[in-house]
DNA sequence: CAGTAAACGAGACGGTACGTCCCGTCTTATG
DNA sequence: CATAAGACGGGACGTACCGTCTCGTTTACTG
């Protein structure tokens, strides 16, 4: 009706109801990751009932997908004239991000649903495109410089560089070092390194 | 007390039992995740009471944990005489897994799970070394050949390796082309080669 | 807050699932006393579930309790101006009640479960007051009157009276007689004439 | 096959298992009643194992019948020459035993038990002829020398005469007072004396 | 600024799963 | 061959959560 405010429709009560909701989900979800977010618990400590949560998300998967989706914060792309320089921004952020950000303990869950709910994987799927996006920027900028070998494409050295990243925190559980991206880093530059 | 048979003390009865739970178990995992397992529909498909399935496993967890343990079907150490023909080998193997296996669609429950569950967490722990020992060993025998560059250090080749294929199967998810590994096995050969 | 209906506040729907249960209680109470009510069985057969049943009774204990508490009939005091014509009246009504209502099937597990739980013996402390009451008070009128010896103290005769009748339901089984009163009511006229 | 001995054929072990089971019941019927009678806790106790209990009780009802019918201690007929002293002898013992003995604890479960079960029912009726007998012995005595008005009926006299004092027992539970003989004696002198 | 429509809280409801306890049957191995 | 040890299927218990539902009551926009 309003062209010019879309979210002037929006009534105030019903903004103040979603953020409560997604606060405490954010509290859940940090704490016990996807499967231990309660409707129950979040009407509890919300203040907000049950039934005006389901009102605004259909399902607690609907929710979970919902707060989920908001995690990503997209990252940058930086521009330091040299692919070393940019990559070594681009681990060190999610390197950071990995070692101690709330979402990296809620991703595996994410992953997991995922596995399973179509609807979670569209919201995995654009999460995912978010990370990997300034990676992409990056390595094709230096691939028009000509810092990177024919063969080496573009999702590889993707894969390469965050699922090193990802291994060290997830599966390495019996390292207590942070994680670092330094190793990474020499072997990709390596790796990509023209003839 | 029987000198000559120690697993002979088992009763019949037990095991029949624990198998029938685990298979019932590997097949809801399969089908629905670590969350979807439930113990009252292990009763209902197995036969199995739900007396009997807490008398072998204190809790639902205990179970998961036991039945998840299993899962991870050690590959050997390749030697093929070159580190190429040996990463050719567990790539592959390790891509046919993530392609088709039952347990690459569980793995991220697992994951998840050990985020908040120490238990579940050392036989995550348990199962990754499972993984890396062939890498390691391949890579180790490489570098006494002179074939790997000092400066990479074994974990950090294993963590791109393993890195790689995992995100392509949990990450990528709207390519449904299967897992390869040629691509992963050029970028680390190349990674590590001496100068 | 609704002055003009203090029971108006009563959810309709809590009534009626209140009703059910109790109904099907009773049923069970009757087919098998109290130690044969099994609240899944209510559930299955009142189609009230079980979270219901306990959001209004904490327990068993509670429902049944609240069951029988509500089983004592009250009798009315009768007043035909003689004591043989008060107890005439109430020990054929007592005699009846024993002879066919559910409850007398009951009493005995109430009984039972007083001798252990302090709240059920609360209630049958109650439950046996509404019995005493009216006997009590034909007693003392006939006192008044000069009906009734001072040795006599009430609550002897009332032992005797009701202590008699209950005697014949549950310690004389092998007689199928029905019960009657008339023995017991002449036997009391003549304890308590007075000299 | 020992004519002389039949028990004689009774294996020692046979006769410590049912000792040692039946002390157990014992001790968990006075605890907590028929219902709290436990066959796993016998077990637990008694170092008697399950299937030793249900080879020679085909069920816990069974056990508990067996248990119970060996409670009633058989009161001996005194005979001291007046319907006074022997119902004062009687009454006395009666009213000890309602108020200390172990059994009138149970005595309610038996009731209710019997209410459902014929088995149970027949094991109380012969506990319950147990009791009147002598009641009815020194009433028979009395009657014979014309103590008893020809009009009261025995088994009259002997439900007033136990009625009363169960129904102290088990229906006055608010009065904390001992159970005594004194008052009810009195009455039924008054009652049965010849015109 | 009054009236109305919406959003709301409170909480009842039917379901399903959990983990525990007991029953009565059974199997196995020991004395 | 009686026994101890204990596995087994079955069923009840009381708790937690899910998603639906029916109530009255605010609260915000609109006429």
């Amino acid at each position: 009706m309003n062209v010019a405010g879309l979210d002037r429709n929006v009534d105030k009560r019903v903004e103040r109801s979603k953020a409560r909701v997604l606060a405490e989900t954010y509290r859940q979800l940090a704490a016990s990751g996807i499967g231990g977010v309660s409707i129950d618990e979040i009407t509890r400590h919300s203040g907000v009932s049950k039934t005006t949560i389901y009102r605004h998300w259909p399902s607690r998967s609907a929710l979970l997908i919902d707060a989920c989706s908001r995690l990503g914060g997209a990252m940058e792309a930086p521009d330091t004239g040299s692919l070393e320089g940019d990559l070594q921004r681009l681990l060190t952020a999610l390197a950071d991000q990995l070692s101690s950000a709330n979402w990296s303990s809620v991703y595996p869950s994410i992953i997991d649903a995922a596995e399973r709910d179509p609807e979670l994987r569209a919201m995995q799927a654009a999460l995912h495109r978010g990370f990997m996006e300034p990676f992409s920027i990056a390595i094709e900028r230096a691939r028009t410089r000509g810092d990177i070998a024919d063969a080496c494409e573009t999702s590889d050295v993707i894969a390469m560089a965050i699922g090193s990243l990802f291994f060290r925190r997830w599966f390495s559980r019996d390292e207590i070092t942070p994680i670092t991206e330094t190793a990474t880093l020499d072997m990709i530059l390596r790796a990509v390194r023209p003839a």
